[in-house]
DNA sequence: TTTGGCATACTAGTATACCAGTTATCTCGC
DNA sequence: GCGAGATAACTGGTATACTAGTATGCCAAA
């Protein structure tokens, strides 16, 4: 029950956003908040919440909790119960697939986009992340691991030249990450993943779009959770 | 000013989804009153909205409205200026390549899988659409064209297997329509959009997937808006 | 006449109170 | 003992009240 000791303080801070200065509101904070822990899993699908519990641990009033909810709910995050209850979503088996064909439809056409645009700089950049998932992959740090995965996938959409692409993916990775979650520790799963980011790195840097688009490709088929086996290991959390 | 003499009473009505009763509830009535407005381009860009007289209007308290507007502004269609004001977005020029980009790799896919899976009830589907379709143009409906048009991408999208990926169409098309429908009256581009159709439509009863996708993006290529011409013509809609 | 600062009138963000369904439990009748 | 119905406790949905930022226009001073 990760939220019945946290009564944490909320830091609200300011942030620019679009030359623009703008609040960071309470309701944004906290969907931050709970974004990420039903992403890492720390509130497992089926985890029941309620918008006064959340609100008491959070130290604040209802109306902001249950906006963050509604975004979450519009993500697939969570499942509200009009009336009844809210929950965090069960991962919904039959959109896995999908959202990897969304992957590869749309991941496919930013590799090669930015295949043609990749500049030095932009190499170097993806060099570096590559180079800080080698060494999480080496101490086993799954989590920060994850992180720059996906600091290298955005980096090739915004390489590519089309930044919102990059927003939609974000809404169909998270499904196929909390499946991922349960399954990554596999030992040698990170190290290929390694491996396959080169080889995308290396048709970028060669202007190659083709073989990059099949290296991406094959990279997110290789990323397929089995989702039966995680389904009989964890029948809770699928539906 | 649309909403100026509105006044209208929410019919607040019951539904079924997935299997549980589920309200209908007041903010998300007013959101699809809301999204629907704007799309049509009845609340033009740039319209200022204020959250109590859109409550007063509709007769309501700011709750409803307000999270339809955070609905809204998650789509992209209203701006919030926190403490300042929120308007209906301009047409952010910059997103419409982009968002054609999305449509192309997307609905390529969706009109490949959909050209092996098509039955022929499938293909009788698509010419019931595409004969209202062709009513309309006749009659110069172009509302109610536009209906069709989206019945028609939304029906290849389920024959293919990817419901989940009309969804996200959904929120990509929504900036493209906006712009379409300031320059759709075109004479003769109502004709043009049913002939391509119709093209599709053979190609996806003739099991020719690769002729379905190469019709498909020679459609969506055919569909973009001369963004330039528009912001001449109406530079307050767009930014 | 121009410009700086301040008062004021707005806005959205948040807190609280109330309402209407849902669900689980407990009791009563069989 | 068991099932059906009443009921009480809980949920999220909505209304209202309050807070705190922001823009604007007025007035005073240069």
């Amino acid at each position: 029950m990760p939220q019945a000791s946290e009564t944490e303080v909320l830091v609200v801070s300011s942030q620019a956003i679009g030359g623009r200065l703008r609040r960071v509101t309470t309701a944004g904070a906290i969907y931050e908040r709970l974004h990420a822990n039903i992403v890492s899993l720390r509130m497992p699908p089926g985890m029941a919440l309620q918008e006064k519990r959340i609100a008491d641990d959070f130290g604040v009033s209802r109306t902001p909790v249950r906006e963050a909810l509604l975004r979450l709910s519009e993500g697939g995050l969570v499942d509200i119960y009009p009336q009844s209850g809210t929950v965090v979503s069960r991962v919904p088996v039959s959109a896995i697939p999908e959202a990897v064909v969304v992957r590869k439809a749309l991941e496919g056409t930013t590799v090669e986009a930015a295949a043609l645009l990749a500049t030095a700089a932009d190499i170097a950049r993806l060099d570096a992340i590559i180079a800080r998932q080698r060494s999480h992959a080496a101490t086993g740090n799954a989590s920060s691991f994850h992180e720059e995965d996906e600091s290298f996938h955005e980096a090739i959409a915004q390489i590519s030249g089309y930044p919102g692409i990059w927003v939609i993916l974000k809404t169909v990775k998270v499904q196929i990450d909390r499946a991922r979650r349960l399954t990554l520790p596999v030992l040698g799963r990170m190290d290929n993943v390694v491996h396959e980011h080169m080889i995308i790195r290396d048709a970028l840097a060669a202007h190659d779009a083709t073989a990059a688009r099949d290296a991406m490709i094959h990279h997110l088929s290789a990323v397929i959770p089995d989702v039966d086996e995680l389904r009989s290991r964890y029948p809770d959390y699928f539906c």
